[in-house]
DNA sequence: CAATTACATGGCTATATTGCCAAATACGCA
DNA sequence: TGCGTATTTGGCAATATAGCCATGTAATTG
């Protein structure tokens, strides 16, 4: 039931585990904007431009970015759109959670 | 520009987090198609039973998921029907990756 | 109440991830 | 060619994750 399809499991998970760390995501929300290099989001986000430049290559390896080489610096875009709808999604997780608290909280209070 | 915003992204990361696991992609594609309970999901999965509870009480402290128990056994399902939208782009990155990695074939094949 | 079934939790080890620093590489320019 | 800037890569320490086994707990059955 899993162990056949676990190959194609493995590769979805790779998917969404190279987006599931909050600079990364920031990467992709920004990207979604247009193309930034290297520097811009070193910047923006406020780490070392090593640590910036794993990220990238996760996100590249995973296949959601590209990255374009001109001069001296190397400009990354998104190359899945769809990334986006994500979000919403997620919003929507985060919302629930935010009502369990609420719900918890007045339980308490009580 | 991030960090203002960091406990944001890091919320969603942890979400995305929760989903980037084969065995969890699995129980949340077979959630979809109703509620399940540890056992069941357990012999589909085919590991032990105390690592799908792991995995079901993360899905669940991400609000992925919710549980009721009856009797015996602890039915879970899923809280949240979008996330659904997410394999359809998992999948547009994958067949990014295969075009990806068919345009190297040819390159080395050259 | 004893035994069984279904889950959850704690503990432990192996492995993966993150982020820094240092070093290597690539490019443009004087 | 030599320098400064942009980026990548290797190495390392701290931390997190995954999965197994053993144990604890709750509900069912006899």
């Amino acid at each position: 039931m899993f162990q056949e399809h676990k190959k194609h499991f493995e590769a979805r998970a790779k998917v969404l585990k190279a987006m599931a760390h909050p600079s990364r995501l920031f990467i992709i929300e920004e990207l979604e904007k247009g193309e930034r290099c290297v520097c811009e989001l070193t910047e923006m986000i406020g780490v070392d431009v090593s640590t910036i430049s794993k990220h990238l290559s996760t996100l590249k390896q995973a296949g959601i970015v590209a990255d374009d080489k001109r001069g001296n610096q190397v400009f990354y875009q998104l190359r899945v759109p769809c990334i986006l709808n994500f979000f919403d999604c997620v919003e929507s997780v985060l919302e629930l959670q935010a009502q369990d608290h609420a719900a918890v909280l007045a339980v308490v209070s009580k």
